[in-house]
DNA sequence: TAAGTTCTTGCATGCGCTTGCAATCTCGGT
DNA sequence: ACCGAGATTGCAAGCGCATGCAAGAACTTA
């Protein structure tokens, strides 16, 4: 019904009271007596006014909108994170401005510019390489970070994560206790915490067994290296081949599967038993079936949401928070045989 | 450097210009000499200014904001589509609000009314099932829209797909033309024009080639409904296998052949081809090596983001617009013994 | 019932920026 | 050196809403 652009004022007017009073209808905790609040809420709904977001944003200087960096949405870990992310912000009233990472600027920090041009209530980087005058700048503007999916070593600033560490450490133990002893593992990009981590709480694993690592190899979280990592760690040329792959990712040792099986004629896992991290659907999917660690993609995104309006709504209290949650170990088919309990 | 919020004004006073010079340095087109341009630049950079977008929104009217409503992330398409979309209209200086549509409100209603809120540029609706009644609001607001990947026979909106009908019918030419004469088919969401195009095509295609669908099941784009639908169709009971299928999309295509050759233990393609709709990352990888039918996501993207800054900068001579785009059917082994010819 | 509280409400101002308008400049042409 | 067209510039009035403040209303308490 609606023409366009209904205002408060012209609300107030046909409510009969001031501007003002409508503004603190529509303000949770404002001060108004129910029988104004009627009046007015009458009177919006006949003209169909919602306020403007916008408006209000820059006037209380709070926007509700929350700025999301991304690298990229291959992985599919991030769009089901995104998906829970946007979804667990809607909730509480905020909203998500998608910016992309990749290709496009190179440069992170032209990104962060044109973030805090929006004025957004805070920010989540996922799986971004920081730097320290990202994060100068965000705090020099006020606007709380939380790093989703990567640690960083730096002046308090937030970070959610699994625990990468125990991940890497629970395959290790696992493969040994299969009877594996010469295990592979192709690595992720050495930049990210996540890889980091794993490989460390893996090598701890296998050092706890007795064991190191048979050989590495670097995928970089890229499908095409990891395929041939896995051609090098695999192929005609290779000797002493592992029986065990640990893989980085799920995205990457589904690819590394698809070279041992489809190139080199391997069967999985009779030949060589395959571990990947995330558990992303496709590691359930019938022709990986592949044995995983899971990231808890729910929790971590809810203690990033809670972390996030934690620190927007007592930025001085506020204590940077490092979480790292612990997900279990998933056993499917990839590394043995009889696992064929599958849910679905 | 810059300790908080640097206004406008600020920076025209250290300029020694008026706060609308300042304005207009930093608006396109606007009318200012080099001389005092320089001069207000260098204040800008000294003091790092940068224009808030919000108030310039509510001055100006244009938020340079794109919402975009989408249902679901789970099928590998959207999100590729998303980052394209976002990274498309990142370069023209607009940015993306993302609105999910699925678990949440179920009214799709509600969303649109947030969005609006947002004081958006102009809205892309991915998958979503329109209501006039969301067009006339989104109409009386002023708000251009387009459909992505829908088709909508209903007042003059812009909608992007590929031709779904052509699609189809390209799939019935080609197994056809292999020889296959019982073809099943597992549907996607009726509601969906997608599903009922391709389905259009390929039966128009069958009959061009004197056949008809040989079984018909339901999958609703849902992977758990596209595995029941294929156990009913190739079951032990079932009678009359058919010697191809095609599915409605990738991600139901793919759950498919995990029952075929999973639980039913038939041999892709020797006991059943199988051919997929979207082209989607895990189309081609090794395990699935799908023949389908690719969308071609940059061309929608790009006639998206096309459509939709035409309408915003000419509300009034702009003619709405239905483009289908033609996307290639790609063979792989899902359907040939000999196709092998893998690109990577 | 009067004084004292606690609630409501309107007023006025401002958030940071855009933009119509009118005044001022700049310059080429003669 | 003078005039007019076009380019610049500042002024001031918003954009739609939030919010501190002070005045008025409503409610307590004795």
């Amino acid at each position: 019904m609606a023409s366009t652009k209904v205002t408060s004022l012209q609300v107030a007017k046909r409510a009969g009271v001031s501007q003002s009073a409508v503004s603190r209808v529509f303000t949770p905790g404002a001060s108004v007596s129910e029988k104004t609040a009627n009046k007015v809420r009458r009177a919006a709904d006949a003209l169909g006014y919602r306020p403007n977001v916008l408006a209000r944003a820059v006037a209380s200087g709070r926007s509700r909108i929350i700025g999301l960096v991304v690298a990229y949405l291959d992985n599919h870990f991030y769009p089901e994170a995104l998906e829970k992310l946007s979804t667990a912000l809607q909730a509480k009233g905020y909203h998500v401005l998608i910016f992309m990472a990749s290709l496009t600027a190179g440069n992170i920090d032209d990104v962060v510019d044109e973030i805090l041009d929006y004025q957004v209530d805070g920010i989540v980087f996922a799986s971004v390489a920081m730097s320290s005058s990202i994060v100068e700048r965000c705090q020099g503007a006020g606007v709380p970070i939380v790093l989703f999916n990567r640690r960083q070593d730096m002046s308090g600033v937030s970070a959610i994560t699994s625990d990468n560490f125990a991940g890497g450490r629970k395959v290790a133990d696992y493969l040994a206790g299969l009877g594996h002893r010469r295990i592979g593992y192709i690595a992720g990009w050495e930049g990210a915490s996540t890889q980091r981590d794993r490989e460390a709480g893996f090598r701890s694993g296998l050092k706890a067994h007795g064991l190191e690592m048979a050989a590495r190899g670097v995928g970089n979280f890229d499908t095409q290296q990891a395929k041939q990592a896995a051609r090098d760690m695999f192929g005609p040329s290779a000797q002493h081949r592992p029986t065990a792959l640990f893989v980085a990712n799920d995205h990457m040792a589904i690819a590394a599967v698809d070279v041992l099986r489809g190139e080199l004629g391997l069967a999985i896992p009779h030949d060589v038993a395959v571990v990947g991290y995330d558990d992303v659907p496709p590691a359930s999917w019938g022709a990986y079936d592949l044995t995983t660690v899971r990231q808890r993609a729910n929790l971590m995104v809810e203690h990033t949401v809670e972390t996030l309006l934690a620190e927007i709504g007592q930025p001085e209290t506020f204590e940077p928070r490092q979480i790292a949650i612990d997900g279990p170990l998933v056993v499917r088919g990839s590394t043995e045989e009889n696992i064929k309990i599958q849910a679905n």
